[in-house]
RNA sequence: GGGCGAUUAGCGCAGCGGUAGCGCACUUCCCUGACACGGAAGGGGUCACAGGUCCGAUUCCUGUAUCGCCCACCA
């Protein structure tokens, strides 16, 4: 390096150290990843998922959003104008019970929005004695607000030092005024077409919540149970069933065989008493009764499955509920009910959990020497609503509905059509969404009874006998949106006519997080609020997304967008695999395996991590692997280093026609080959190629180009350094989409005036008279002349008197002849083509 | 029970109808004028198993096993 050199330049860093800092703000300052906005043609835009902020960060954020990050860079290279906006999810069930664990409060819908409202705690802990304050829900939505704005920041920090190219002005929440508008919205436009309706009817229940849960949301684990046999009453005989829940035997609406089964044929028609109750009950037959499961014969409570819910919705059955919305045996003996002794039996159970009324009947039955034999322990598959503890029940109620093709196969088959248009990356993902749709039984129950979250704009008018008239809802129109029809009333009403006869009440539910989740794209590109941005941004090119959430998130966006406009909401959909711990474990909080991603990026730089990313294909499981980061980190150094050696040569540029040795005319053509390669592979969203086909290129770039030209590149050879200047812009465009920070770095050495090397164009190939064979069979060359010369352990830079090299491609390479003299120190070179073996021979 | 994916060197992964690849780790050598947070070279694999198609199969087909995920099963 000259002198002068180095009073033109600040001295060039050697590593990747303290580069993100310096240009996150620059990129920042300059807006390099505004969204321009100019048409609809050249506009590429992405339906970012939404991170939940009040969960904790987890390095697994770090991996998907990367695989996202370096298409935005790839479509902006390729003169894209990307629409990438971040939204957050701070909506739903953990931001609800963190809110009211950090700020010690609870809602309560009959209150009034109260603004001068504060809060008992501001986290730390709560005393003693503490008591949960009562707010309002319009409170309760400003104390989350506020409290997700904290985490906001913090999954903001680790976006920016990621280097995600986001446009940070274009940001969403999911529970803020415009996301509830554009629920509420949606929902009206739902109901105006029939889409939306409710009904009483079975729903499946979680206890523990106490809300009513969608088919999405539930997941079986394994559950201990007891079989126990029980001995109904016939005439002149006992009838045996068997089950795992006795504790619903007062439910008991019938008994259910199979229409085939020899065994109780002979029942038909007359009807049995149910053990300690003494309720009648008929026997009835109906195919889903399996003969070989437990006595063959069933009982049939309103509800314990699905089955029951099956026979009893076909059979027309009554309904004799006896669990309450919180799980336990109802406190009153229902009126069916009717012998002294059942009615004593009833009282024993009243208010018990299922799981002690379990246990209680059995020592019931026993007592009575209704059970045949001892309760016999048995391990079978339950559902739970993911985040709770208990099994689900099912429980009659009220609740809304969105069509989702259940039970319309004209949709269901639209549906399939959409997942047919739409592509997957990797497409064989697409499976999961013709599994789920193909396997949709019930209509997507959205009503929640929960108080966090986006509620129904709804208002119904009560009756002069103080009745709730659910058939008569009051709607607001669409500029009064958003609602809280909890404490404002509709057009036309006093608030004081709330709850009165005459009045009106709200509908106190909200909705499913999944259902403001399911309009992202409509949220993000401004639906209803800027109808230009929405011509130019809808329907969006990509939605990335984790492949666990294909049966909600992304089925129940396809379904909004599909009953809103007859449209696919995105092109693609980019499915990230999981991310596993090193042990091959799903990392999970509950594991305690999880990584703080701040750790690895502080440690290895934020290239490294998004090189350990970026090198994991779509919706393959990765394992945490740090030692792929620190490969990241020598590549980025490397890249680093390649650079300052070629920019420190004098008289450097990079223009092409300087460029006239054979040599340096096969190199670019074979850089070339890997700007097309890594193209199509972008293209087809196979990031982890691109990036490795461009890796393998550059060491390949460094150890044989560079060291077969650096003599010449020394005494000033024009061709050498246009050479060099050249493929050096290409290899950082190409390297910039996974590396933005030291590609970013070494473009300012190269380009100390001009624009972010994430607004420089991809690479074009150029054509050059020479094939790429020349380069390629020279590297060979060369690098079998230092194997020979480390094999006689000879240093590389011991002066030989001869080296020949032969076979064939030996001729190809003889454009390199004297470049191959120079590398190897070699005061002659001679080619054998001829030879039948490839190889190379030296002589000292 | 149905579906999807995986199985290739000690580890992590590519690949493909024609002599088995990359990186890490390992061994040896080298502070060579971009880089020691570096470089050069080397050893290491019956491509899970069994059949089939083919001149030829790690690759295509069928089946089996193991692992992972999704759905169904909850008497």
């Amino acid at each position: 390096m000259s002198e002068e050199g180095n009073k033109e330049q600040p001295e060039r860093a050697k590593t990747v150290d303290g580069l993100e800092k310096k240009w996150t703000k620059w990129w920042s300052e300059k807006e390099v990843y505004k969204y321009r906005g100019k048409d609809r043609a050249s506009t590429y835009s992405i339906d970012t998922p939404p991170p939940t902020v009040s969960g904790h960060l987890h390095v697994g954020h770090v991996f998907s959003y990367t695989h996202t990050d370096v298409m935005a860079r790839y479509k902006r290279m390729k003169g894209f104008d990307v629409f990438y906006p971040m939204g957050w999810d701070d909506n739903g069930l953990p931001t609800e019970r963190r809110v009211q664990n950090y700020y010690g409060v609870y809602v309560d819908t009959s209150l009034k929005f109260d603004p001068s409202f504060l809060p008992p705690l501001e986290g730390g802990k709560a005393p003693k004695d503490f008591k949960a304050a009562p707010c309002s829900r319009e409170n309760f939505i400003k104390l989350c607000e506020n409290l997700s704005r904290k985490d906001e920041e913090q999954f903001k920090d680790l976006w920016v030092k990621l280097g995600l190219s986001v446009d940070w002005s274009m940001t969403y929440h999911t529970i803020g005024r415009e996301c509830r508008r554009i629920s509420q919205l949606a929902f009206l436009e739902n109901l105006k077409r029939g889409e939306a309706y409710q009904k009483v009817a079975p729903v499946l229940w979680d206890t523990t919540f106490q809300t009513a849960v969608s088919q999405a949301e539930l997941e079986s684990r394994e559950y201990p149970g007891f079989y126990h046999k029980l001995l109904f009453h016939a005439d002149g005989e006992d009838v045996a069933i068997e089950t795992t829940r006795p504790e619903l035997l007062a439910a008991c609406v019938a008994l259910i065989a199979n229409p085939k089964d020899p065994r109780y044929l002979h029942l038909k028609g007359k009807s049995v008493k149910t053990p300690l109750f003494g309720v009648e009950v008929p026997v009835l037959f109906h195919e889903a009764a399996q003969m070989d499961k437990g006595a063959g014969i069933a009982m049939c409570c309103t509800f314990g499955d699905a089955t029951d819910v099956e026979w009893w919705r076909e059979m027309s059955l009554p309904v004799r509920p006896i669990l309450t919305k919180a799980g336990r045996i109802s406190s009153q003996v229902p009126d069916w009910i009717q012998t002294q002794k059942g009615k004593e039996a009833f009282e024993k159970l009243e208010n018990l959990t299922a799981f002690s009324a379990r246990k209680e009947i059995a020592s019931l039955l026993k007592e009575s020497g209704e059970m045949e034999g001892e309760p016999v322990p048995t391990s079978r598959m339950a559902n739970f609503y993911e985040k709770g503890s208990k099994p689900i029940e099912i429980l009659p109620s009220r609740q809304w509905y969105i069509i989702n093709g259940s039970h319309d196969e004209k949709l269901r088959s639209d549906l399939l059509e959409c997942g047919e248009k739409l592509s997957f990356h990797p497409a064989f993902m697409k499976r999961r969404y013709d599994n789920w749709v193909e396997g949709l039984s019930e209509d997507w129950l959205i009503s929640r009874q929960r108080f966090f979250g986006i509620p129904f704009p709804i208002w119904y008018r009560v009756k002069e006998n103080g009745e709730t008239d659910y058939l008569s809802p009051i709607l607001p129109s669409e500029e009064d949106l958003p609602v809280d029809p909890s404490s404002s009333a509709p057009r036309g009403f006093k608030e004081e006519m709330r709850g009165k006869g005459g009045g009106f009440a709200a509908e106190p539910d909200v909705m499913d997080t999944w259902a403001g989740s399911s309009l992202t794209p409509l949220l993000a590109s401004g639906w209803k609020r800027d109808g230009e941005l929405f011509e130019k941004t809808f329907p969006m090119d990509l939605r990335p997304q984790g492949q666990d959430i294909i049966r909600t998130w992304l089925f129940d966006t396809v379904l909004r967008s599909w009953l809103e406009f007859k449209k696919l909401p995105w092109k693609e959909a980019a499915l990230s695999g999981w991310i596993l711990d090193p042990d091959h474990k799903k990392m999970s909080k509950s594991k305690g395996n999880v990584v703080v991603p701040k750790e690895p990026i502080e440690a290895y730089g934020p290239d490294a991590v998004r090189y350990w990313a970026s090198s994991a294909r779509l919706g393959v499981d990765t394992a945490y692997d740090e030692g792929e980061m620190k490969i990241g980190r020598r590549l980025a150094n490397k890249i680093l280093n390649a650079s300052k050696f070629i920019l420190d040569l004098k008289g450097s540029e990079a223009e092409l026609s300087k460029v006239d040795s054979p040599l340096d005319l096969s190199l670019l053509s074979s850089l070339s080959e890997i700007e097309k390669k890594a193209a199509c592979a972008m293209e087809s969203f196979d990031h982890a190629s691109a990036l490795h086909e461009t890796e393998a290129f550059f060491w390949s770039f460094c150890d044989d180009y560079i060291e077969l030209v650096k003599d010449r590149a020394y005494k000033g050879d024009e061709s050498a350094l246009n050479a060099l200047r050249l493929s050096l812009d290409s290899l950082l465009s190409l390297f910039a989409p996974f590396l933005p920070f030291v590609t970013e770095e070494a473009w300012h050495w190269a380009h100390p005036e001009g624009l972010s090397v994430h607004l420089s164009s991809w690479p074009r190939p150029l054509e050059t008279s020479q094939s790429p064979e020349g380069f390629k069979k020279a590297a060979l060359f060369l690098s079998l002349l230092r194997k020979e010369k480390s094999e006689k352990k000879v240093s590389l830079k011991t002066e030989v008197k001869k080296a020949v090299v032969f076979g064939p491609g030996s001729d190809e390479a003889r454009i390199a002849s004297n470049d191959l003299k120079a590398a190897v120190h070699a005061l002659k070179i001679e080619f054998d083509p001829a030879a039948p073996e490839t190889g190379v021979r030296i002589e000292f």
